[in-house]
RNA sequence: GCGACUGUAGCUCAGUAGGUUAGAGCGCUGGUUUGUGGUACCGGAGGCCGUGGGUUCGAGACCCAUCAGUCGCCCCA
């Protein structure tokens, strides 16, 4: 069976499927809009160099999942793996870094070449916020204020721990790492062999280890608030008070480390509750991402979503339109099916016209797409006016005319 | 990128120790005569058994490769 198909890790989206992610980015814009928050879609390519100049050459994103090529013009493009570094060049190409604050809402498709599994896909759908502003904390609640509403809206938000941590800024980062560098080499004998490279590219990464034996070291990893500074130390504090105040429940996690290196100060994830695999929802702050591409120092925060992984999770009904079909016995009887029809437009009803010469069949079609009425025109109802509606769950027929049908069929439900 | 499991009809799956024309349920389709469906009964279509090699007199079953799916690892939303 050699079939025409999709490629991996990239899926059809149909159906039932599409309008629970249609639902779900409504409820995403509505509470962005209601807290005023614009949108923003920016091309789901770019320039290689917007992706590997901010994302952080050693990261598995950059190495190894780009899907990246030239094109015919032999630019080197990438189709983008998430979307922060695309705001922060369109903010740029748009001069709109002198309007200070800003705040962004954006969805689309990302892409990362990865091996497919549950909640992992090559082509997956982000919706997420960007909030540039001063430095500070007051960004980094704007957000997490918005994203728990999200999720309070979307009634997952119980299933759902919020962790974050404060990884300094640049300076301290630098220190801390060198700290860490210091002590894992100490203990290297013990820890994993993935976290033996890691100890090269990155040894942040190894206190997020899941391996048994790297817990065991990190229990005794120096801590991160050590190296702190005091602002850093202090606006962490603050943000912790506040979220308090909100009554917004988190759980702070020193060995909380994102993947991507543009991060500093802040990060945060959602992650199920009995499942910490992966982020439902994730960001945190950067200071330096639009000064790496060019920009002047403007500091930011933001987090993305997976749609996909969020859709695993809601239990959202979609409400289904009233279904009614049309049945013309004959087929002079057709405009007078599409006139009754046009009534129909742009209301909650979603007609159909079947035509066959058989009413029976006509009926199992109306059963097959699950109809709720049918209207039926044969000779004797167009004659008069007066057309059939048999509403199908109860087998009631009645003959209505025709400037009441919608009428009718409102109050026969 | 690494590992495990899976791949038979549109869907969910049976196919025993390798042995004639590959099965079921659901779905699809036709019929059970007149302008009335859902249920019931009778018929029909639909499968290069994921793909390519190999072993064998003989392969859907065994072996290898490959592709895809699922689940771990890595990483991430």
């Amino acid at each position: 069976m050699t079939k025409v198909r999709s490629i991996r890790g990239m899926h059809d989206l149909l159906g039932a499927d599409y309008l629970t992610q249609k639902k779900i980015i409504k409820l995403f814009e509505n509470v962005s809009n209601s807290l005023n928050f614009k949108p923003i879609l920016t091309p789901i390519m770019e320039f290689n160099d917007i992706f590997s100049r901010t994302l952080g050459l050693s990261s598995d994103v950059v190495m190894k999942e780009m899907y990246t090529f030239t094109d015919r013009s032999n630019d080197k493009l990438t189709l983008r793996p998430e979307g922060t570094a695309g705001i922060a060049r369109a903010i740029i190409s748009n001069g709109l870094t002198q309007n200070i604050p800003l705040k962004f809402f954006y969805y689309g498709p990302m892409f990362r070449y990865e091996r497919p599994q549950k909640g992992r896909l090559r082509q997956f759908t982000q919706v997420g916020v960007e909030v540039y502003a001063k430095p500070g904390i007051e960004k980094d609640f704007e957000v997490l204020f918005l994203a728990t509403n999200f999720l309070k809206e979307l009634k997952i938000l119980d299933k759902l721990i919020l962790k974050i941590n404060n990884l300094g800024n640049f300076e301290d980062r630098k220190i801390y790492k060198n700290i860490l560098k210091k002590y894992y080499s100490q203990n290297k004998d013990k820890l994993s062999e993935e976290s033996v490279i890691r100890l090269e590219k990155n040894p942040l990464r190894i206190l997020d280890s899941k391996n048994l034996a790297d817990i065991e070291v990190n229990k005794y990893a120096p801590n991160i608030s050590e190296t702190l500074s005091d602002l850093s130390k202090q606006s962490f504090i603050e943000l912790k008070a506040m979220l308090k105040n909100f009554n917004i429940s988190f759980q702070e996690d020193p060995f909380l480390v994102r993947g991507l290196d543009y991060y500093s100060n802040t990060i945060f994830e959602f992650t199920l509750k009995d499942d910490d695999k992966f982020a439902i929802l994730a960001g945190g702050n950067y200071d330096d991402l639009v000064y790496e591409l060019g920009g002047p120092k403007i500091s930011g925060t933001g987090w993305a979503a997976g749609l996909e992984r969020l859709t695993n999770l809601v239990n959202l009904k979609n409400k289904k339109s009233k279904v009614v079909l049309m049945i013309p016995l004959e087929t002079n009887f057709l405009s007078t099916a599409y006139k009754i029809r046009e009534k129909f437009l742009c209301s909650h009803y979603a007609t159909e016209i079947y035509f066959d010469n058989s009413l029976k069949k006509s009926l199992k079609y109306a059963n097959k797409i699950a109809a709720d009425h049918v209207i039926i025109l044969g000779a004797e109802e167009v004659e008069r006016g007066l057309y059939t509606i048999k509403n199908l769950s109860t087998g009631a027929q009645n003959k209505v005319k025709e400037n009441s049908i919608i009428e009718f069929l409102n109050n026969d439900s």
